[in-house]
This record gives structure tokens, C-alpha cells and sequence, in this order.
DNA sequence: TTGAAAGCGGTACCAT
DNA sequence: ATGGTACCGCTTTCAA
């Protein structure tokens, strides 16, 4: 019994996987020329290359990605570019990217880590670095995106999809983002804060700058929710506090001497210390409710001592394991991810800190080589 | 310039990666001796398995797992065997599992399901069913374990892992189990409680039934942080339902006539909707703070008209997706996961139903397009 | 423009 | 117990 016969049904279905050989023998051609017909390359003829890819189609023609992987030895290198400020922050996504890469590793997924100091500094020059490099692909945390933009598309241009995470670069041609819902975000915050005030009462919004969307939308968010769960209260003030730690902290004090009634505090960005430090020497610390945002090692005692009672959590890990995912799966089977992936944002209390704590360790894909965590990240 | 001069550097340290080609050559034998040695295959003398065992500790071997599949044409097949009952939250973890296991269809993952009726009802049949073909691993949700203690065992003793998800089967050999920390999952509603409620009032708690360990943590859990942030609040009563609709309806109106005063409601019980329409017709909803279980479309319109303040999810689509993950990388890797695998639940409040709903649709992986040969783009 | 054939790294089988 | 080799499906090179 021949190839064919083995694949063909009853009448003429394919039963098993179908491969280039199975189309050649299909139009009595050799696989070279479907192989080259299928991936667009040159010398083959405009008829040809039409019958083949119809014949593709038609016997659902499913390449094999190891064979693949194994004949061409072509590694797919994910350029990385991440600031290093905040640590605690883009180290998990980083782990979330090698993570997501380790498993891709028999598909010969690699990464090229190219770091820049902070938002705005070197973070040009670090994509241009990955540029230079034979990449397949780019993840990028843009902090300007307006000064990134002309490379974001000159990389895209060149046929290298360029996946944001974090931040987003509006208006490029980046194959799709990865960040948390802010809207979604905010409007948590709003939700609980309304809860946790009862009603009523007065809150006030720590952002890092109005300028910065992401804050805006949080605020957008948070306004929206707030005003339905706590019908009676109102917002007092929306503090800029420009992420910087000495002014969170002289603005935080100041602002609650102007309203001693706030009952609730609602710190937008991920500098949140500060605003605890000021409340702790005033002696307010439990008794005005505050809400913060991600998660550091700094706040864990913070949260279970009750001086903060809950923070949004936006899951680092998860957004760089799943930019590499939507990375992976363009390349390798050319499915174009939603123009923009949001993640939900976790509500983290008392209660569960210590779970997201434990799983930044590494969790399941340590497995048992190394030091084995009890619990899974998201 | 050979093979062996390319992989060495300076002082014979190997570049490129080290394939049972290298160890053959570098000892001096076959590859297919190699290839039995390291395999634990039958045919080589304990002396040979050593060397080869130990050189490929040395030279840094890692098999390339690409042309392992390709070559073994072994697919992987996992059993999955999940009740039917309850449908909304079983198929999510299939679907979940279906998911990861088309994201490893490149190393031949494939899904053999055989789906039970209840809890109870045909598992351990259906169990039977799966070991009769030739699985490799078999995912299961083991309602009562103890009936199952025997199979389960038994195909681990025939080298098929075992994952649990969902419940557990305590005192198997089975590889892991995937659930949702349900201690936390307590605590973290007796926390929201506390808020809730404002420091006091009582609280009345429906379980499935005592017997089943899983409620019985929820239940430690919730006590343990409702003492703490309700310090003079007071838990009325533990109802159990036994996961009955007319049960629980009826017991929620005896105990509500009974407990005028309670201003919460817990259900650890994913059968929440007769406790929502019992409060509906006394006029309580809105009054009485209700939290809940996971997340079923009939709770939607619940949840954002305010008759249920939250509700603890368990995340199901995740605990399929990290069975699969935690088997496809024990199988090809050998990496064992720990011996417990247990996500955080996830708060679900009104601002992020809409986020849970949408994600549950498939969001990154429903993509842009059907299987398109053509357009992959290398 | 197209065909034929040699690998890619492991596995499995046959011969020794 | 060990060596040799064909083959998995795809890519790539060389010839035609």
C-alpha cells in the first residue's frame, strides 16, 4: 500500500497529518517546489505556486513545526528591552519571558536581553542595539513611545513584529500590546475603596502625572466606580506625585492636613511607600483605608499589617509570558494576535499576599531541579 | 576541521550544543548505544551506561527535543476525564486543557476525552476507559477519591502519570494536583466580609457538606480571617446544602428567619443562585452583603446588579492549562512538578466580571484567523 | 523554473 | 552487548 493510499479515505479525505510530500505527490511535483511555493520564495511560477497553495488549502495542510525547526537550525533570537527601574516590577516580567521561552526552547526559541537604566534614558539606543542583532522578534517596554516610535516601525518594516509590554506605543505598527486593563484597574479600586468607606466619606488619588495615560485612565476608572459604590463620597484631591519619592511623601502630608476628614486613599502608581511613611507618622496608619498598586517586597509587611488593605497587582509575570506566547504562535503559525491583549488586574489582600509572594518565586517550571516553590503563578 | 574541533573550544570545552552524536564520538562507541544507555533501554552492559551516563553529565547533553519527536513519531496522548456536571465550570478546565495542548501540538500533544456524568457517577469507569487505550498521561477530577485510589495508582504503576485537577486524590501516587488554594479562598472572603460589614454583625456561611474536604478548608479559612478583621463580628451559622437547588433555597429562608439581623452571606458552594433568589423574594438583596463561588453566566446580571458584592473564582480554564503544562514537561523533560500545584483565587467584583467574561471567550488564543498555510511568515 | 538528494538529531531495527 | 543505518518532515543546495 502506498503513501497515498494510506492517507486517503473512504473518498479521498486525508486521514493522517498532511505534509509537503503529500502535496507534491498530490500535483506531481517535488516538495522543493511546494516548499517554495508555500513560503514565497523565489523561482517558482505564478502557477504553479497558485495550484500548490490551493492543493494546501484544500488537503488542510498542516506543517510540522518540529521538522521544521530541525532542518532549517533557524533560531528564533526574541530581542528584549526592558528598563531596570522599577526592579521588582520588570524582573518578574523578564521571568515571565525566559519562562515562557524555556518551553518554546525544542521550537529553538531564544532570548537576547538588552536592558536600558530607566524610562526615557538609553531606551532608544537599546532597542537600536536589538536592531542591529539578527532578532525574529521584539518585546519592548516603551516608556516614551513618541521618541520610540520611528524604530518600533522601522523594526516592523523590516519584518520583525514588535510586541509591547506594559506600555503600549500607539499609533505604531507593533504587532499587538500586553498590558493590564486600567480602566478595569481604577475602577477595582473605586469599587473596594467605596466598599471599604461605607457609603460616604472623602478620598484622596495619588497618580504619578496627569500627562501619562495610563494614570489617566486609572483615574477615569476609579471616578466612574467610586461614584456608584459610594454615592455620597467625593473625591478630594487627585495628586501628581511625578513617581518621586520625597515629593509623594511631602505632598501626602500636606494634602492631609488640607482634608483631615479622607477617609480613603487610592495610590494609582507603584510609589506607594511614601504616602505609608507619611501616614504612619501621622498616626493615621488603619485608619484612613488605602489602596495601592502592584506589588513589592517592601509592601508585604505593609499589607499584613493592615496599613495598606489592598493593592491592584498587575501581574508582571504574566504579561511577559504572554507577550512571548503571542510571539511564538505569529511566528511559528502565523496567528496574528488581538490588536491589544488585557490582562485582568488581581485584587491582593491579607489574605493572598502571601500566595502571589511565594509564586514570583518560580513555581512550576522550576519544577525539581531547583529550588521548588508550592504554588503557580496565573 | 571535524565535528569535534567545531565543538571544542580552546580547552575542550564544548560550544554548540551537545547531541548523542558528540557523546558517541567522544567515548568512542555508537550512537545507538548511547542512545539505549540513555534510556534506560535494555542491551547495554553497566559498565558502558556509566561511562555514557557520565559523559553526558560532563560534555552538558541536551537532547534536542524536535528531532526526539520527529524521529519517535510518538505522540503524546493525554486522557482527560472530567464530569459533565457542572457544565459551566468543568468545560471551562477543558477548555483550558484543549488549549495548552494545541499550544504543544508541534511535539504531538494530543487529547483523548472521556467525560463521566457527576461526581460519582461513571469515574471510575470512565477512568478504566482511558487506561484500556494507549494514554501517556491522564488527567482527571476525582470526585470520590477513594474509589478511584486503586486506578489511579494503577496507572502510575504502568508508568502513566497521573494529574489531578480541580479535587485531589490524596494518598495516591499521583505525579500533582492542580487546584485553587481553597485556605485562601476562605480567607480571602472572610476578609472581604470583615470589610464588608464594616468591624461586626453576623454572617451565615452555605457549604456543599461538611464531608468534603474542600469546604471544610474554605470554612477554616474563612473563620480564621473573619475573626480578624471583624473582631466583633460573629458567624450565625454553617448551612450545608449538600449542592441541592431546592435545599439550598429552602435552608437560606429558614436561616434568614432565623437570623434577622446577619448582614452577610458566604457560599463556599459553586450552587449560589438559590441563596440569591431566596434573598430576591425577602426583599433582602442589596441589604445583605452576598459573596460566592466562581463564576457562572447566570451570576452576571447578579453580580452587576449588586445582589452578589464578589464572588471567588477558581479559575478553571488556568488549572486545565497547568495540568497539561506540568505533564507535557514532566513527559519530555523529566521535570516532576511539586506535589502540589495551587493557584490564587481571583476576586471577581463588579468592575471585572466583564473582563473574566471576555477572557473566557479565549482572548489571546481565539487570534485573528483559522489555520492559514500560506501566510506563515518564518 | 523545477527535481533530486543530502542532512538536521534522535530513535529503532537489523545485523553482528 | 554493540555497530550501522534507514527514517521522521522539512529545508536547502546543487543539477538539470
Amino acid at each position: 500500500m502506498d503513501r497515498m493510499a494510506l492517507k486517503e479515505g473512504r473518498n479521498g479525505v486525508q486521514a493522517g497529518p498532511v505534509g509537503v510530500q503529500d502535496i507534491a505527490e498530490a500535483l506531481g511535483i517535488s516538495c522543493g517546489t511546494v516548499d517554495r511555493a508555500l513560503h514565497d520564495r523565489a523561482g517558482v511560477s505564478p502557477a504553479t505556486k497558485r495550484r500548490v497553495l490551493a492543493a494546501a488549502r484544500r488537503l488542510g495542510y498542516r506543517p510540522n513545526l518540529a521538522a521544521r525547526y530541525l532542518s532549517s537550525r533557524k533560531h528564533i533570537m526574541i530581542g528584549v528591552s526592558l528598563p531596570l527601574e522599577v526592579a521588582d516590577f520588570f524582573d518578574d516580567v523578564r521571568e515571565g519571558i525566559v519562562e515562557a521561552a524555556s518551553a518554546f526552547e525544542p521550537l529553538g526559541v531564544k532570548i537576547l536581553y538588552r536592558p536600558y537604566k530607566r524610562f526615557g534614558e538609553h531606551e532608544v539606543e537599546a532597542l537600536r542595539d536589538i536592531l542591529a542583532e539578527k532578532v525574529s522578534a521584539i518585546v519592548v517596554a516603551p516608556g516614551y513611545h513618541e521618541r520610540m516610535r520611528a524604530d518600533i516601525d522601522k523594526a516592523v518594516r523590516r519584518g520583525i513584529p514588535v510586541v509591547c509590554v506594559v506600555t503600549d506605543a500607539p499609533g505604531t505598527e507593533r504587532l499587538t500590546s500586553v498590558s493590564v486593563d486600567r480602566f478595569a484597574h481604577g475602577a477595582l479600586a473605586g469599587e473596594l475603596m467605596g466598599h471599604l468607606i461605607g457609603g460616604e466619606g472623602g478620598v484622596i488619588i495619588f497618580i504619578g502625572m496627569h500627562a501619562v495615560v495610563d494614570h489617566e485612565q486609572k483615574l477615569r476608572g476609579f471616578e466612574s466606580s467610586f461614584k456608584q459604590f459610594c454615592p455620597r463620597g467625593r473625591i478630594l484631591g487627585v495628586v501628581e506625585n511625578h513617581d518621586a519619592a520625597e515629593e509623594a511623601y511631602g505632598k501626602c502630608r500636606r494634602v492631609l492636613a488640607q482634608y483631615p476628614s479622607a477617609r480613603g486613599i487610592y495610590i494609582a502608581t507603584a510609589n506607594s511607600m511614601p504616602v505609608i511613611r507619611a501616614l504612619d507618622e501621622m498616626g493615621l496608619s488603619g485608619k484612613i483605608k488605602v489602596i495601592g498598586t502592584d506589588l513589592f517586597p517592601s509592601m508585604v509587611p505593609v499589607i499584613e499589617a493592615g496599613k495598606m488593605v489592598a493593592t491592584i497587582y498587575q501581574r508582571p509575570r504574566e504579561q511577559g509570558v504572554t507577550a512571548v506566547r503571542a510571539i511564538v504562535r505569529f511566528l511559528t503559525e502565523g496567528v496574528r494576535p488581538p490588536a491589544q491583549i488585557l490582562l485582568d488586574p488581581a485584587i491582593v489582600m491579607r489574605s493572598n499576599v502571601g500566595l502571589f509572594f511565594r509564586n514570583e518565586a518560580g513555581a512550576l517550571d522550576s519544577g525539581t531541579s531547583a529550588p521548588q516553590a508550592e504554588t503557580v503563578p496565573r
